[in-house]
DNA sequence: AAGTGGTCTAGACCACGGC
DNA sequence: CCGTGGTCTAGACCACTTG
């Protein structure tokens, strides 16, 4: 492991443990260098991962310090999974069920091969699952991924987590996401599984998700219960420029 | 300006001109520093900022690559305002109009206090707009900000853009926001200005944003009409950690 | 083996803020 | 003025991919 990401890593767990005081003053980059037995230019460069986490933030001729948000960004889940992966949001607190409506391989329509890249002879995943949570109807997920992308999913993994088996089996990274988000009219499908009635809105996120070699590897898009599902992002602006 | 910073820029604009193909190299690291007379880290500097956009990727080993998603990219607004600042998105292709329902200063309550982190003798703005696109009307906007942080809005600013004015007039930098977004019913407000139906979802984004130093200046909830309001994100993944 | 990106160093100078 | 962060250098070595 690189040196700036574990001095990044223990940096951020002082945070979390708040040694560092919100608005007070973080170690200057003099003394952290000294700590850590390191030049500048790496505590320079652990520093930019708490600054674009947004744990932390400096200004020029002042000083380093602790962002008052440091708690809340911690516990907002940043990842590109944070909608799909309902396993890791919940997992701790409440109980999680699956049920596998539908799990098929197929050829793709137009549409899924211009999303996801392939040709009409690539394979694909086409997966429908409905999420409960403590016993209650949460979302509707339509899913699909190229087989040669994602090679070897099985009931076993749907019930528990695609994603988990891409990161930790497959040992393939992700890298970016486009998502489209809106509200709709709830539909058959909505009313039946979610128990939607008709004035009931639903708040649908579709996505196409990439490796971090730029490969596409999911076309999905989420239906939620409009009184379940609250999405909460931490954006971040790009400084530079 | 700084040399990374500006080497960034005019690796980007080559990018937007299709100078380097998609998943086709980039010149490597050492032809770039000759290129622009300067040191590999400054180089990698730059380069860095073009990954955090999404525009190009690395492999070890093998060389940097434009994202095939790099067109797409650059269509989507990345920055904090996307949502606020209608004018922005729209202004070129569309017709823009404000129409000011509410413009008041007053004492907050204590989810406003709490919020934008004020006491209560701290004044707000208490703005409420209603957005319309080519005579059409698109999203309902609640704005609050305190006035000390935000000094000297006006009527006029307010029928273009709170944006702009905090950053070009006032200099301020707008550092980073979080966001709630649901689906909701429609409420006595949506009907009236907004034109829905009973059925008619609506897609509302809660927003609190902090300026560069970590003081925060907006407490914003906007509603969509559900057919008009279609929120696109990019999300790249922060691989360290 | 050669070429690529990733990390790291030990300094230097500058810009800015506060005393 | 001094202490802070921001930028930049000219190398070095390592890790990885590809022929």
């Amino acid at each position: 492991m690189a040196k700036y990401i574990e001095i990044a890593n223990t940096l951020r767990t002082s945070v979390s443990n708040h040694e560092y005081k919100n608005n007070d003053p973080f170690p200057d980059q003099q003394a952290l260098s000294k700590k850590f037995s390191t030049s500048r230019m790496t505590i320079q460069k652990a520093l930019n991962i708490l600054k674009t986490e947004g744990l932390i933030y400096s200004k020029q001729g002042s000083g380093t310090f602790v962002s008052s948000n440091a708690d809340l960004i911690e516990q907002t889940d940043l990842e590109i999974n944070q909608y799909i992966g309902t396993t890791d949001l919940f997992g701790k607190t409440h109980k999680i069920n699956s049920k596998i409506i539908k799990f098929t391989i197929r050829y793709p329509d137009k549409s899924e091969q211009n999303a996801l890249r392939i040709s009409k002879k690539d394979l694909i995943y086409d997966i429908t699952r409905l999420r409960i949570v403590d016993e209650e109807p949460y979302v509707l997920e339509y899913t699909k991924m190229p087989v040669k992308v994602i090679p070897g999913i099985s009931d076993d993994i749907l019930k528990k987590s695609i994603y988990h088996y891409i990161k930790s089996d497959l040992n393939l990274k992700i890298g970016s996401a486009f998502r489209k988000i809106r509200a709709d009219k709830p539909n058959l499908f909505d009313k039946k599984f979610l128990n939607c009635k008709n004035e009931d809105p639903i708040l649908e996120i579709t996505q196409t998700a990439f490796l971090n070699s730029d490969i596409p590897f999911e076309f999905s898009r989420v239906r939620y219960r409009y009184d379940k599902g609250n999405m909460v992002v931490f954006v971040k602006s790009s400084f530079e420029r």
